[in-house]
DNA sequence: TAGATTGTTAATCGATTAACAATC
DNA sequence: TAGATTGTTAATCGATTAACAATC
């Protein structure tokens, strides 16, 4: 059961929303829940996640609603979590460190297995939960232990050339906190998280509303 | 010079994109940009470039361009950098501490005067560069050092308690780290960053593109 | 002045919402 | 069956792009 009609971006960036909002339900006891029910939930029109959901099939019952646990289900298979993946971070910073203990991608079947920065002292500072190289051994220890996604918790100078190694050892996917706009290939697939941008949103609203 | 028209959330959430690139071209020198030249290094189109700008003001100059110092400066004071804030973050796991201790928010004039935890016993780890104080003293250190802005960095259950006080204290502005959406009040503006979000749409392309 | 480039209006495109027939 | 609620088409809305007159 393929995606029907072409999916916009507008729609992917929704899918995370969907299965945390599914998630919880499910953690209530909710087994089943309108289009109707849901928008309460979740802040959309009730419209917006029939049509949502429409993209990759018809996966409600008219007159009943939705199955929570089987669209949970069917929604973590579209956003590619029925597998585990392979996570190197590049830079063993606060953010680097804070990515690689954060329990809820463990959850999710994110699994840390090293960092590397370019002053790997910073090994000592809070236990990351996973060694920390020095980055000259990035590409050897790519070469032995492939890796899906790589982190790029760097500096804003250090962030291309970290790209680089990482793809170059393989990885199909860069996660960017660094603060530069880093530009997928073909190959792989990019993106730039940039957490000073909500900050921002947040102060111009402040200021303006 | 006000906005002329009501700006919409999309040219929001794009300000902050002008803004780093316009400081990437100070300091590389360069004092004048047409919207065909930005275009091609923001990856938008010039049309979008001029209509976005446009919204504050006719901040260009035709047959010139845009005057980067001017424009950068102009876009700092609509997203409120025009002046300082001050930061308390509740929740010193992780991610509190890499928002406390990072050198780029300090530098846009956010300052972290303290932190907060159910476990105050973080301070140990890391040296987040604030104090870290029991939750208990949140609402009394608020009383007496007001603060703009509260960083929320708990686990998901803790959230809704944390934003409860953080208003209660006076501050109008929420950035919520937690995996819960919190809903703005009229007198509180909210950000809520959900991290997971983009891994997940990270590993949708990489299964579905 | 001539050339360049904005400011701004008009056209297009895409996303959201509304409506309702299909169907459980 | 009757009631509920989806799946899906059509209408609306808003955002992006194109075009060009204004003007530096």
């Amino acid at each position: 059961m393929e995606a029907r009609n072409k999916v916009s971006e507008a729609v992917v960036r929704r899918l995370p929303g969907y299965y945390r909002a599914l998630g919880g339900l499910e953690k209530d006891g909710i087994a089943r829940i309108s289009s109707q029910e849901l928008s309460v939930r979740m802040g959309l029109t009730a419209s917006q996640i029939r049509q949502d959901i429409n993209c990759f099939g018809a996966l409600g019952q008219q007159g009943y609603g939705y199955n929570v646990t089987e669209l949970r289900r069917r929604i973590g298979e579209i956003l590619g979590l029925e597998r585990e993946y392979h996570v190197v971070v590049v830079g063993a910073g606060n953010i680097g460190r804070a990515v690689a203990s954060y329990q809820g991608f463990a959850r999710l079947g994110f699994h840390v297995a090293a960092l590397f920065d370019a002053n790997p002292a910073l090994a000592q500072h809070g236990g990351p939960g996973a060694p920390v190289y020095p980055i000259e051994k990035l590409s050897a220890y790519l070469a032995e232990h492939p890796a899906d996604i790589g982190v790029i918790a760097t500096p804003a100078e250090a962030a291309h050339e970290a790209a680089g190694l990482l793809t170059a050892g393989g990885v199909r996917a860069l996660w960017n906190f660094a603060p530069v706009d880093l530009q997928a290939g073909p190959e792989c697939t990019v993106q730039n998280v940039q957490l000073t941008d909500s900050l921002l949103v947040l102060t111009y609203h402040m200021q303006n509303d």
